[in-house]
DNA sequence: CGAATTTGACCGGCGC
DNA sequence: GCGCCGGTCAAATTCG
């Protein structure tokens, strides 16, 4: 799922793969089958400020499949355990994130918290498939930490409800930690100032798969945009690297990223974001140069379809959700939009994706399938359920 | 052969 | 002031 740091792919494959965004293998990295529960409703709200989500286009998406964490009830993550940390609990009840601990995805200023969770994209980002506890170690602060050696105003806390949400003592909503950017000090460094003062937006995802690393051993999900690894490092008191990487998409582009591996859990990469993306996200996962090396990009077969034909593809539930996520994943070649009309283009194709997705999603969810997610598939996977079977039989009756 | 990655060196912030 | 550490640079290497 994809990281969708504007980085779509990473979140959809971290997530459990799945992409949607027809993801590759990060989809591998979730250890257990998701399902997304069809809420009742939700406006799309859709924004796309770089500048607000450090590039994510979909950061601010009200996603039409999706319910506020803040409305637990019938919500989309209603099983998920930070309203229901039990497993056999979630799973009796169809759909939902049965178990699925939450991890964090904060940033400075906190007002984010304030919003509602923004996207299924970047949802999937907090929610890791391995369910081991109340609290994925990502959350730990210990990782926070070390995403901002110097400085932690207080340990998040552990809400001693049932919930199992990780909040910070600054935060008023669960589940989010508040940046160490700017404001955060180590009780030990209290009042001295960060080095840099860059708001950080750190992020928790499963580590793909083994068949997505690299030469090095680390592995590193892909996103929309592109990066650069610049440098490595090893890093004091963990004993997995920290790879440096800076946007490729646009030359003089400042954001950069930081990945490394959770010392408290190494299934986990940490993704920490700095500066902001001072370009539209790329039309092109390669815009300017090669994402990564290997992850070889695919967008070939891409820019051939438009979204808006979707009415007209395979009417098999999983083959349409395949050609979906491929045409949806790579935007059409850079070469054949110009600069000042890409980002119109862009948006349009965005808001195809999202009524495709919630066409598609509906449609298989009033068929009473469970959309699902899992570390071997691509793409959302159908479950067929009992009111499924009884959809099957009518159909075949009439 | 061009582009991306690797990796050692360098630089600057910070703690002592 | 010194040393540690994180972040970046850039030459060398690797890959497609």
């Amino acid at each position: 799922m994809e990281n969708y740091q504007g980085d779509l792919t990473d979140i959809i494959r971290a997530s459990g793969g799945s992409s949607i965004g027809g993801g590759n293998t990060a989809a591998e990295a979730a250890a257990a089958p998701h399902s997304w529960q069809f809420p009742t409703s939700n406006p799309v709200n859709y924004s796309t400020d770089p500048a607000e989500d450090f590039g994510d286009p979909f950061a601010h998406l009200r996603d039409p499949l999706l319910h506020d964490i803040d409305t637990p009830v019938s919500g989309f993550f209603h099983n998920a355990n930070i309203i229901k940390p039990s497993f056999e609990e979630a799973a009796n009840t169809a759909g939902g994130f049965a178990n699925a601990p939450i991890n964090l995805a904060h940033r400075i200023p906190d007002d984010e918290m304030k919003r509602p969770a923004s996207n299924i994209f970047s949802r999937m980002l907090q929610i890791a498939p391995t369910a081991k506890l109340p609290v994925s170690p990502c959350d730990s602060p210990a990782v926070v930490a070390a995403a901002s050696p110097r400085g932690l105003e207080g340990p998040p806390i552990l809400v001693p409800n049932n919930t199992h949400t990780l909040i910070s003592p600054n935060s008023s909503k669960g589940c989010l930690v508040e940046s160490p950017g700017l404001q955060i000090s180590s009780p030990r460094n209290t009042g001295i100032k960060r080095r840099k003062s860059q708001a950080k937006k750190v992020v928790c995802i499963p580590a793909p798969a083994p068949a997505n690393s690299r030469p090095s051993g680390e592995v590193v999900p892909s996103d929309l945009w592109a990066w650069r690894k610049y440098g490595q490092k090893p890093i004091k008191g963990s004993p997995y690297p920290r790879g440096y990487y800076r946007c490729s998409s646009s030359k003089g582009c400042s954001a950069r990223k930081q990945v490394e591996r959770s010392r408290t859990d190494p299934n986990m990469l940490v993704i920490t974001y700095t500066s902001e993306h001072n370009h539209p996200w790329p039309t092109q996962r390669n815009a300017l140069a090669g994402s990564t090396r290997a992850q070889p990009s695919k967008s070939s077969t891409a820019t051939k379809s438009s979204p808006n034909s979707q009415a007209q593809k395979s009417t098999n539930p999983k083959e349409e959700m395949k050609e979906f996520s491929t045409e949806n994943t790579a935007a059409p070649s850079s070469s054949s939009l110009d600069h000042a009309t890409s980002a119109a283009v862009k948006e349009e194709m965005h808001q195809d994706w999202i009524i495709t997705r919630w066409k598609w999603m509906t449609r298989n969810l009033m068929k009473g399938f469970r959309i699902a997610t899992s570390p071997h598939c691509q793409t959302p996977t159908l479950q067929k359920t009992a009111s499924s079977l009884i959809w099957e039989r009518l159909r075949l009756t009439l």
